[in-house]
DNA sequence: AACTCAATTAAACGTTTGTTTGAATTATTT
DNA sequence: AAATAATTCAAACAAACGTTTAATTGAGTT
């Protein structure tokens, strides 16, 4: 009787919905949602092949799951750390970045998990192209994008409302881009360049977005 | 028997496969590559269930032909644009953002297609997330990440060569993010903005971008 | 006109997918 | 201890997938 008692469950949180969320989690960051299969998830985390179904209901409310449980604490710090920036003072361009910024370093330091597993998971929610995903992570969105545009333009008063919102948009692609594929760029430079840690990644992005940011305009 | 003449199918390119590539793009730029299925792809072209096994050998080679058929030109133009450029002159850091923003743009709005869907087909191809598609599409982008940096740090000479590699990065990233959700910005912002085209959005990246290209090192 | 070979077709193949079922097990409550 | 509820389990389900096969068509060549 796996129906009834579906709310009741959503409290209890039994040790295997526990594993199944931490494991679904390190294989989603791998694989991307779709490619890991049910089967994969229930092996790992040595539970039946049954048990998403029954706890999450399906696969698509177990990813629902995992997203918002990443996704909305980032967003409170978020907003938590922009209430605290004194918007008068010189630099507080770049204390807007690092409140965009930092909840997520954070998140992926803080975590028992390797750096490298979070940030590739958190960069899949933040710039899926599955609107299954990013319907879910937009939710919260409207609220800190509109925040962060008004802080904006009180710090950089020649930037229009629409520019305003462009630069987010391009901080975010730019963090969630480096984010996921930060570690390829040994690769790709053909050993040119090495990213040493994590903190490297986030001091360069600050840098190179906190100037983006209060560009001036070109007309 | 569909294996023998497979070369010299590669020349003759039937009108069917030329369908098959056209609708193929179509159809990956709104749902991905593994989303959309054979079947819908040879429905939509008018073909048979087989004649992409037929003429391609397999999905994965008919989209390993979708995407080098996209980014290859792209790359090129990036360099020839580059080549172009007076690196000694001011406002050459904003003509290098140029080199690498514009062959997008140009190819988005010379094609026949729609702007927004050749966007997200490119942002597909640019920031994939599968390691298939990553594989075809860095293949060709060591050279173009290694001659940007040398631009990038002949015109600002404070810039280390781990810098640079990460800024292109940035750049990248803010590019195929802003390139693929720019049509979303209108809901998440809930109607505070609203890109009016496509070369709009072109001038803010540029504008954001080169602020962040040139931006000086933290210490 | 007979032959040749690329192209198309309909049908089936074997896998894998998420989901469901009903019985067995474990935990909690009466 | 008996009864009730929550969880686990093995097994099977239907649907969708990429791929393959063998027969058929059609145009170009000998």
């Amino acid at each position: 009787m796996p129906i009834a008692q579906r709310e009741s469950i959503s409290s209890s949180t039994t040790a295997t919905k526990m594993r199944l969320l931490d494991v679904s989690g390190r294989l989603f960051a791998e694989s991307g949602f779709d490619s890991v299969s049910l089967r994969l998830i229930t092996e790992n985390a040595e539970a039946n092949l049954a048990a998403v179904n029954y706890h999450f209901g399906s696969k698509e409310e177990l990813i629902a799951a995992v997203v918002e449980k990443l996704v909305g604490p980032v967003n409170q710090r978020r907003l938590a750390l922009l209430r605290q920036i004194n918007l008068d003072v010189s630099g507080a361009c770049q204390s807007i970045v690092e409140a965009f910024i930092d909840p997520v370093i954070e998140a992926a330091s803080r975590g028992d998990e390797e750096d490298q597993r979070f940030c590739k998971l958190m960069s899949r929610c933040i710039a899926s192209r599955d609107e299954r995903i990013t319907s879910l992570v937009l939710r919260q969105f409207p609220e800190v994008l509109a925040k962060f545009v008004d802080a904006l333009r009180l710090v950089c008063p020649w930037i229009s409302s629409d520019v305003a919102h462009m630069r987010i948009m391009f901080m975010a692609g730019a963090m969630a881009h480096s984010l996921f594929h930060y570690d390829k760029l040994v690769i790709i430079s053909e050993g040119r360049c090495e990213i040493s840690s994590l903190d490297s990644l986030r001091n360069e992005l600050v840098q190179f977005l906190s100037a983006g940011m209060s560009a001036g305009t070109s007309k």
